[in-house]
DNA sequence: TATACCCT
């Protein structure tokens, strides 16, 4: 991928009209972006949340397509692609799925390849961060030489499960062109969410205030950690911020196990928001109840779950596809009938079968993992020592970046130091930083 | 030791 596209003229013009269009007004580092991307082979933007990076990655869409030029829009996560769809109104797939990912009898393959590849001038890819080498590979293995790619993640965000460590290593390698957007446009200025995720990925300990944005109780011990969390988000927060404990507020868990993990605070607050009760319906599927008005969470991609739109403009409308990461709230419960009534998002009724169960939990907690790409007004989080490849600032600062209004974090001091401290997760023996500072100066991604 | 992504 060496192509420039030096045919695309008046590039400022057209930033220009955009803004206009869309009511506002991009920096000169934002600007910096767009030409970039459209100018070069090869491009990448990164950027915490609130920086612009969907609408750029609109404005670089609508000018290349004013052109004549065939965009495709991919992301690596299911709920990820649905996410860059909604926003930029345009077919938005998983990588795999843009890949035509098959499989066989235990055999895994990509129909597209070096032999069949994407027929498109354009690729932009969301959420970089989540990318991990094997899917890298075989996009670029299906990308020719004439296509464009434009990547787009927040480099510090939570690393790919997966091998290597993609983002960071084309971004310390130099070799692509990039562009950092640091300015954050969505909270206020005086916002100490942000300060205080720009001061924990520079190593420092947050700036707590009282009556700020921000909150860290201390409490040594576990139990004492879990009924500081019960009483939060029962009765506390939705008190100071009006809110409903179910959709505004979030309990995000580094891991699933233990008396602060996942599993066990779901149970825990299910008991207090949403105990049994005779009158209400529930459903017992292995390790867990699940009850009317609790709140749950897909957790593998269903492309061909039928839904039914219940609010807005479009109600009324059939549509498909409930999503990995997706939430909802149980409305009924049919034992007889073997289903339950969903509504996700707000707004889409699922009738749920009940072999579907497997890929539904509780989700009144959930894991920082899962959690990344979601917003929610406020955030709570345990901190207490926990396995060491969980306590990382890029887990914390994933964490923090999740609350638009509020972030309350409870536990120990010092796990909240060793966090802040802990910059493991960079250590993964990848050779690719090597590798594309020796030799790929000309040939650049292809050997990706 | 542990987080967890993709498809039919």
């Amino acid at each position: 991928m060496v192509k420039e596209y030096d045919d695309i003229l008046d590039i400022d013009e057209r930033i220009f009209e955009f803004e206009k269009k869309n009511n506002i007004v991009f920096s000169q580092n934002q600007k910096k972006a767009i030409k970039m991307a459209l100018t070069q082979g090869v491009s990448l933007i990164t950027g915490g949340p609130g920086t612009g990076k969907t609408t750029i990655i609109k404005c670089i869409i609508e000018i290349f397509e004013q052109e004549g030029k065939k965009v495709f829009l991919c992301a690596p996560t299911g709920r990820a692609a649905k996410r860059m769809q909604a926003a930029c109104q345009k077919e938005a797939k998983t990588i795999h799925r843009l890949l035509e990912m098959t499989v066989t009898d235990s055999q895994v393959f990509f129909q597209k390849g070096p032999n069949n590849p994407l027929r498109c001038d354009v690729i932009i890819v969301d959420e970089m961060s989540m990318v991990d080498s094997y899917i890298m590979y075989y996009l670029l293995s299906a990308t020719k030489d004439t296509t464009g790619l434009v990547l787009v993640g927040d480099k510090d965000q939570l690393p790919s499960v997966g091998a290597g460590n993609i983002l960071k290593d084309l971004i310390r390698s130099d070799v692509v062109p990039y562009v950092k957007l640091t300015e954050v446009y969505r909270q206020s200025e005086d916002s100490f969410i942000v300060l205080n995720a720009h001061r924990i990925n520079n190593g420092e300990f947050p700036h707590l205030q009282k009556n700020s944005d921000f909150y860290f109780i201390q409490k040594n011990s576990q139990e004492e950690i879990l009924k500081t969390i019960v009483e939060l988000v029962t009765k506390k927060l939705p008190n100071y911020l009006s809110a409903d404990p179910l959709t505004d507020i979030q309990v995000l868990c580094p891991s699933k196990k233990g008396i602060v993990g996942m599993y066990n605070i779901n149970k825990v607050l299910q008991q207090y928001l949403n105990p049994k009760d005779g009158s209400k319906k529930e459903v017992v599927y292995k390790e867990n109840t699940f009850r009317v008005g609790d709140k749950v969470m897909q957790i593998k991609n269903n492309y061909s779950l039928e839904f039914t739109i219940i609010e807005g403009e479009e109600k009324g409308k059939v549509s498909t596809g409930i999503f990995n990461g997706d939430i909802g709230v149980i409305k009924d419960i049919d034992r007889a009938g073997g289903a339950m009534e969903i509504v996700f998002d707000d707004d889409k009724l699922v009738f749920y079968d009940f072999s579907l169960l497997d890929d539904l939990e509780l989700s009144y907690a959930m894991t920082v993992h899962k959690s990344q790409g979601s917003e929610f007004r406020c955030i709570v989080m345990p901190v207490v020592e926990t396995y060491p490849i969980l306590m990382t600032r890029n887990l914390l600062y994933t964490a923090v970046t999740r609350a638009k209004e509020l972030v309350v974090l409870v536990g120990k001091k010092s796990a909240l130091e060793y966090m802040i401290a802990n910059q493991k997760e960079a250590m993964r023996y990848s050779a690719l930083y090597d590798f594309l500072k020796r030799k790929l100066k000309d040939t650049q991604l292809q050997a990706l």
